[in-house]
DNA sequence: TTCGACATACCGACCAGTATGTATGTTAAT
DNA sequence: ATTAACATACATACTGGTCGGTATGTCGAA
């Protein structure tokens, strides 16, 4: 929490007081949505006044977008794209994120902070839907690229699509989730991992022969755009 | 909008009044959440004044609440459970549904009115998480129970589980309606569209003999759990 | 080295606006 | 005449945001 240089606080520590209103601007927003975060309660988190804030921050809205482009993106990129970028496996490498998924109580219960975001902001405020889609898109596309270096690879089914494929895992994670804040209850998010390790397990190529050249896929199966 | 039988509001008509104040909480929560729905809007929007809604509804919780009870639940019931309970095939049935979901902009860009306020007030208000996640239960119970009834038909895969299947298809949904509102994009909900339904018709059981009693499960999937 | 001049960071009282909710008055229907 | 069904005015709390002022840090000149 202090930067360790004194204990007792810096009279001056813009970078510091910038960054408090930043974490505390990200709980805030998780635990209520951005319309009824409430400013003051920032400021009662962080010892930090009015004047400082928005010395830092030009309106409750930069805060928002701030908090969104330097703690929501990376929130994303570390838990999926930095291990997705490290070429091992990619079906593996998406069931151990998955499984990885905290199931400590009040994080299932609040839900996923990007998508509380979306749902709220995306059809009221532009800039928070750009920055957020940008996200998503990220994530995706991370997703998809994994998956197509698994197909070149022999790990990933010829047959799908990664980018739609991509798409389809979220769409499935973070109905999961939502399910699990509404139960509020761990379980339903325990049931909604299986599912999707299940499914995950699902897109792995079929045994391969080892040597001989170019694999054949010899039967293919019926349905074509299967997920 | 009027009763018909004047075309001058009737000076006292406490149902209609009732009604209207709940049609027009649903649009007004619809649009901006419930933490920020306007009770000053949805008068406006009524020609009601405070002292009247306040007459039938104690609190903006109250109204809230009964926004759910009465007309969110029955939104889930018109397009879902009502057509669920046909006994028809129910992957026919679960296809139509899910494509005759509406593409218009407008709803499209403001998502599903379940999940927003799920979304929003689950972790926030027991009264409301509690009433949606009966909601939620009931869907899928009818979806359930559609598919067992397939399965005893011969329409549906036998090796699903029919429970988790039909969270699977919530969860699935519910995340590309997502996906479609944060992008402000038809396109991705077609998408979404397609992808439901291709993954819909990998329920289907295989092609069975007409004739000859028990069908056998002459080659067992390798995959258990496969969804 | 010291000091003046200035920029940065921060303080906190205050503001206008808006929120839900209430107290009380009025009117229509039975 | 009684009461259900409103209407109106107001209470109270809280919102994001502003603004004049102050303390601290920096830096160039003497």
């Amino acid at each position: 929490m202090s930067n360790g240089r004194d204990n007792k606080r810096r009279l001056r520590d813009p970078e510091g007081t910038r960054e408090r209103l930043l974490q505390a601007g990200y709980r805030e927003i998780y635990r209520s949505g951005f319309q009824s975060a409430s400013i003051d309660t920032i400021l009662a988190a962080t010892n930090v006044t009015k004047g400082a804030l928005y010395y830092h921050f030009e309106s409750k809205e930069d805060l928002g977008h701030a908090v969104v482009e330097e703690i929501i993106a990376k929130l994303t990129q570390d838990k999926w794209l930095h291990y997705l970028r490290q070429g091992k496996n990619p079906i593996d490498t998406l069931i151990d994120i998955v499984q990885a998924t905290s199931v400590r109580k009040e994080d299932v219960n609040g839900g996923c902070p990007l998508v509380n975001l979306a749902q709220e902001m995306s059809a009221l405020d532009e800039k928070f839907r750009t920055q957020l889609e940008a996200i998503f898109n990220d994530w995706q596309e991370g997703i998809a690229t994994a998956l197509r270096r698994g197909q070149s690879q022999g790990t990933v089914r010829r047959d799908l699509v990664p980018h739609e494929t991509a798409g389809f895992l979220i769409a499935m994670y973070e109905g999961y989730v939502l399910l699990a804040k509404n139960a509020q209850d761990v379980k339903v998010w325990n049931v909604g991992i299986r599912n999707i390790v299940g499914w995950l397990k699902s897109l792995r190529a079929p045994r391969q022969p080892r040597k001989g050249g170019r694999r054949l896929l010899s039967k293919r199966r019926a349905v074509k755009q299967r997920q």
